[in-house]
DNA sequence: CTAGACCTTGACACCGGCGTCAAGGCCAGC
DNA sequence: GCTGGCCTTGACGCCGGTGTCAAGGTCTAG
């Protein structure tokens, strides 16, 4: 399989599939030319690092996933590096909810604040404070 | 007031002021000796202008309020655009947090099947799969 | 006169996952 | 042999706020 099929196969495009040979989580056979060469695995661990990517992890981050997989592992997530990148990553999710949880928070009182204020400002009783 | 006062006064480097003046939000009179040259109403404006960053705004968004603070208006947000900038930041914030919960969700899942499959793989009778 | 503490503008580096262009090699079909 | 579609490597751009370095001007205290 050849750098274009595969990008297809797997929804991606070629840059991609070359950047994340550069940064080590993919390999390839060549070809006598010099053209890249794929097999079957390749594009499970092009699917395993995509559906990671999109659930918001980095490249580094899923580099354990790989290497579970490129050990002969059936899903990238079985072996215990896999896990503890889940664990941290669940532990950085919770941490960054409650951050913009609690400046939601803050924007919210601001905002509401603001509004009494301009709704009792006297330089605002000829003009329209509250609606828009 | 030089550059070097306002910038410990306010707590930040003078690069971040340059960098403001750059954007348009900051600006200075010239002293003779082409030194910048600020007056308390920057300070203000500096303030607001880091306590907006601190609570996740972006240098765009701030903007409303530096001129509605160069209005001549007590605080920042006492204008219809500051006003409506937290109302989209706060849309933008709930956003964000529905995403990352979700995230949050479905990693957790990954993270219980994964540990489920390792628990009664027979692979790892000999091995210590859970306590990590 | 000079050291040194301030100021000036300009420009590169960072981070991360790509898009995109350039210049060139390989190969199949006509 | 030529066209066109694939491939190769290399390199710059992006985003946003800031660190940091360079090369130079200004002013004050000794």
């Amino acid at each position: 399989m050849r750098i274009g099929e595969l990008a297809e196969h797997a929804g991606v495009s070629t840059r991609s599939l070359r950047y994340y040979e550069a940064q080590g989580l993919l390999r390839a056979r060549r070809a006598a030319n010099g053209y890249r060469d794929y097999g079957d695995e390749d594009l499970r661990i092009v699917r395993e690092i995509r559906s990671l990517l999109d659930l918001g992890f980095g490249l580094e981050e899923i580099r354990p996933f790989v290497e579970c997989l490129r050990d002969g592992h059936e899903t990238g997530d079985r072996c215990a590096d896999s896990i503890a990148v889940y664990r941290h990553k669940i532990a950085e999710l919770d941490a960054c909810i409650a951050h913009l949880s609690e400046v939601r928070q803050r924007v919210s009182g601001q905002l509401q604040r603001a509004i009494e204020v301009r709704t009792t400002d006297p330089r605002c009783e000829f003009s329209p404070c509250v609606s828009e």
